[in-house]
DNA sequence: CGGACGGCCTGGGAGC
DNA sequence: TGCTCCCAGGCCGTCC
């Protein structure tokens, strides 16, 4: 599932090989899919666009094009943008392609259909609803262990929870949160605002390095992600608790235990992570 | 108003 | 072998 690491490989690989590039045909095989907002026909207001740019803002993936026009797009759970050649056959569950000025298309694949593209305009991009509502991005100069401090003082949601809220901390899913807690020795389940200075500051640490280490592997391919070239990445070969339910712990070799919060499964060390 | 929870959607795996 | 059921989880809308 692609989290802010592997949005952020993808958009690398996009900018890459896209930006410049024309648009010369859209087409449109699942229509609920591309999202036209505003404008009358998806299709026709991006044919002739120019690919300008590439951005991220946590888990979305944002595309600006010539005359003020842009992309928002989330991949969710299965979603995958791939830039590649006609004469590769087009993938089931392929809803969207984008045929570019040097004949090479850029095709938008989601089995399960959460994801989408939305049409907006570039200068209505702040103030574009799922975007202001993105708390801070954990790799920026902003977000520190103060910073962080902030977040969990008075709250009684659990730890997992709260790094998972989009509105407070904008790019980490259930692989990364969970990484992230075991990398700092804190349990998933802990109320927020009993964590003390030195855990906050452990935790602060290791959201940034489960992050960094997922760019650096190219993102991690558990199921169906894959960059903006087709290729897999590879930290799912470095986790230590994500998926790994039954298991022993890479560190003290306790059996992994998981339980579920706000809907979600956590895996964990119990003694690792202790609950206190 | 913060937090919990169901719905969206399909493929894969477990169980029978 | 083939059927059914459940699970995976990011985000949004609804409800308490």
């Amino acid at each position: 599932m692609p989290e802010l690491p592997e949005v952020e490989i993808v958009r690398q690989s996009l900018e890459v090989r896209v930006t410049g590039l024309k648009i010369e045909e859209v087409k449109v095989l699942t229509p609920s899919v591309a999202r036209s907002g505003e404008f009358s026909d998806f299709r026709e207001i991006l044919l002739g666009k120019i690919f300008r740019a590439f951005k991220r803002r946590g888990k979305y993936l944002i595309a600006h094009l010539s005359e003020g026009i842009s992309l928002v797009a989330h991949l969710r759970m299965t979603g995958r943008w791939v830039y590649t050649t006609p004469e590769i056959p087009v993938p089931k569950h392929t809803h969207i392609i984008f045929v570019l000025s040097n004949g090479a298309e850029l095709r938008f694949t989601d089995i399960r259909r959460f994801g989408g593209i939305d049409i907006v305009l570039t200068d209505f991009l702040p103030q574009y609803k799922s975007l202001t509502k993105l708390g801070v991005e954990p790799l920026s100069e902003e977000f520190t262990s103060e910073y962080l401090g902030a977040l969990v003082k008075n709250k009684k949601l659990k730890i997992k929870a709260l790094i998972l809220d989009q509105t407070r901390l904008a790019g980490l899913g259930n692989i990364y949160a969970d990484e992230a807690l075991f990398l700092a020795g804190v349990n998933p389940q802990r109320e927020a605002s009993t964590l003390r200075e030195p855990e906050i500051i452990q935790l602060h640490g290791a959201i940034r390095e489960v992050l960094e280490k997922g760019i650096a592997n190219k993102g991690t391919s558990f199921s169906d992600y894959v960059d903006g070239e087709g290729n897999r990445g590879q930290n799912q070969l470095s986790l230590n608790v994500y998926g790994r339910y039954g298991e022993h712990c890479n560190n003290c070799g306790t059996t992994l235990a998981k339980l579920k919060i706000g809907g979600r499964t956590s895996v964990y060390c119990p003694l690792c992570q202790n609950p206190e």
